[in-house]
DNA sequence: CCAATTTTGATGTACGTAAATCAAAAAAAT
DNA sequence: ATTTTTTTGATTTACGTACATCAAAATTGG
């Protein structure tokens, strides 16, 4: 049987009240006393019994997640797995509450942090805007002791606990293995479209894709970078006159979203030609345009996983336990139209 | 507040203790109040303290997980991260043991099978066996209410409550569309290495493997199967021996294990001529033969995403919980060398 | 209608921990 | 040595559920 507080008691030869006062660094323990039970506990193997602490302390963890107010297919589709994990709340002991902040505004998301750390939530997850202000308050929540995971997009340098989101620099790179490889050898120019290079995500995506087709693939020229602004529309005029202009182009990255204008575009422009197409994020769009062979492959981050992922690091965190990293690390998926869920 | 017992005994006009005797089918209430308690309880909403009650019931979930005694990574991976789940059990309250049947041993499964039944476990995890046997006695352990997951290999048409591991007809469609891209317009011979035709996750990968490549890359033309018994020296005797006779292999596939003896047949034989290979599960030698460009993907199945989703499965299926099914899923990982973990 | 039976209620204990109170003991300060 | 302060012990209640026991009420059978 596991060793219960009793166990540890008699084994210190101190009474329960102590060992609670120890266990939950309470004030009156002297330090040779409380060296016995830290002892006593090592030697036993203790390990507090979560489930009944929780019970016990009536205790749910308020989690807060912050957003960006943006109106995208991954956007949508993480909002929806936040309110999924709220209807779960009641079995799993959280009070999860969504704040969402205008996009690419650091300012805005400092004072959403600094007006929800004073609720003293028991764990935040933010969708990071990379800025050495929101670094900065970042780092002081977690001196604070506050549990700090950044979802999606990351915070260079800061000290948020845990990053609940893909590699980027990864993805880039193996898009670009990709494109490369699924061209053979031939010679010809590559467009790439991307939301913003204001965003971190897509600036180290397109960092990585531009380092493997420089090193690897010389005989692909990559045109200058097409800003869509995760916007269906723009992506749509973007990728048409690119399209109409560069009889050249033989692949496309479509490194954020608004994949939406991406497609149509093909569909008006390329059906007769034969180009080679990636693209971020599974949503009905892409999946549609994947199986009927516009887009060749698509690279995907399962907003579920990060949810879950963000939610049970938060939790341990919050009681100063353990995480197990290899179920926690966001895994780039890779679909092709034969492995699509 | 999330309602609890007593909310329901207020709310249906009954004792706890009738409550009580609902919740926990036990006998001794009369239709009609069971019937005012169980809409109490649909009323409110009310669902279990899951945690509140297996701490009253000092609840352990004892579960047995049946392996093959094969002597590959893979299940050396797989016993690794069941020996892991071990180490966590006192938090997770269970209670683990593995138990080694011969492999591809139908009548030694079964025989294994009912012993450990007998035993009653919460929970039955096990590499199955495609036989009909294995199927009826399976069958049979559901219908006695054992929670029952196949883990890797399927069981085909068996009432098993649900099976961890990847569609292994679409990674083997997966394999075909990789290998075939890579390949661009080529024509030539592709070699498949598979274990043995008599498990079933090999013949589906076969399967789909076959179907894509016929449909999709008629220039390439399948060579008859190799099976080397997932073993290393069999395997680079093989490898050898096919690419030592036949000149035109421009690809190949590996969906077995072994794969230690095809990567020395490569490194041996084809160090100079241009062969695709996909290989299939992650290990440090395909690892490393990523990596210098011996292989050119590695299609893999996570062993811990497997194993702590079986677990998961088995707790909620033993206490008739759902299961977060997008959370089960096993993924289909492929690796190129610039996205490997 | 009474007895036998079934159903229901009331109550207590337990699980492992948290948290509080008050008394007792030990240590430190005077 | 006495007082003050600190440390420790003993005990209780609570969390939400499970489970057991005994008494009381309701229902059924004769």
């Amino acid at each position: 049987m596991r060793p219960t507080v009793h166990d540890i008691a008699a084994a210190a030869g101190v009474s329960l009240a102590t060992v609670d006062r120890v266990l939950n660094q309470r004030p009156g323990v002297r330090h040779v006393t409380r060296e016995k039970v830290e002892t006593a506990i090592r030697d036993l193997g203790y390990v507090r019994d979560v489930a009944a602490a929780n019970l016990a302390k009536g205790r749910v963890y308020p989690l807060t997640f912050i957003l960006p107010a943006s109106d995208n297919s991954f956007m949508h589709g993480l909002n929806a797995e936040i309110r999924a994990a709220i209807a779960r709340s009641a079995a799993e002991r959280t009070d999860i509450r969504i704040v969402e902040v205008p996009a690419f505004d650091p300012q805005a998301l400092v004072r959403e942090l600094e007006t929800v750390a004073a609720e003293r939530p028991s764990g935040i997850a933010l969708v990071a805007t990379d800025a050495p202000e929101v670094k900065a308050i970042v780092d002081r929540l977690v001196h604070d002791g506050i549990p700090v995971v950044t979802l999606v997009s990351d915070l260079t340098g800061s000290l948020r606990h845990h990053y609940a989101g893909v590699d980027n620099i990864a993805a880039g790179r193996t898009a670009a293995r990709l494109l490369g490889r699924f061209l053979g050898g031939a010679k010809g120019e590559i467009a790439v479209l991307a939301g913003s290079m204001l965003v971190r995500d897509h600036r180290e995506r397109l960092e990585g894709f531009a380092s493997v087709m420089a090193q690897e693939f010389p005989a692909l020229h990559l045109l200058p970078v097409l800003e869509g602004r995760d916007d269906p529309e723009v992506a749509h005029k973007l990728i048409a006159d690119a399209l109409g202009k560069n009889g050249g182009i033989i692949g496309i990255y479509s490194l954020g979203a608004g994949n939406r204008g991406l497609i149509r575009a093909l569909k008006e422009k390329a059906a007769d030609r034969a180009l080679t197409v990636i693209a971020h994020e599974l949503t009905a769009h892409t999946r549609a345009a994947l199986l009927d062979g516009t887009i060749d492959a698509i690279l995907n981050q399962d907003a579920g996983h990060e949810v879950r992922s963000a939610i049970r690091v938060l939790k341990a965190k919050a009681d100063g336990l353990a995480v197990i990293d290899a179920q926690e690390r966001i895994r780039l998926d890779i679909f092709l139209k034969d492995n699509l869920p």
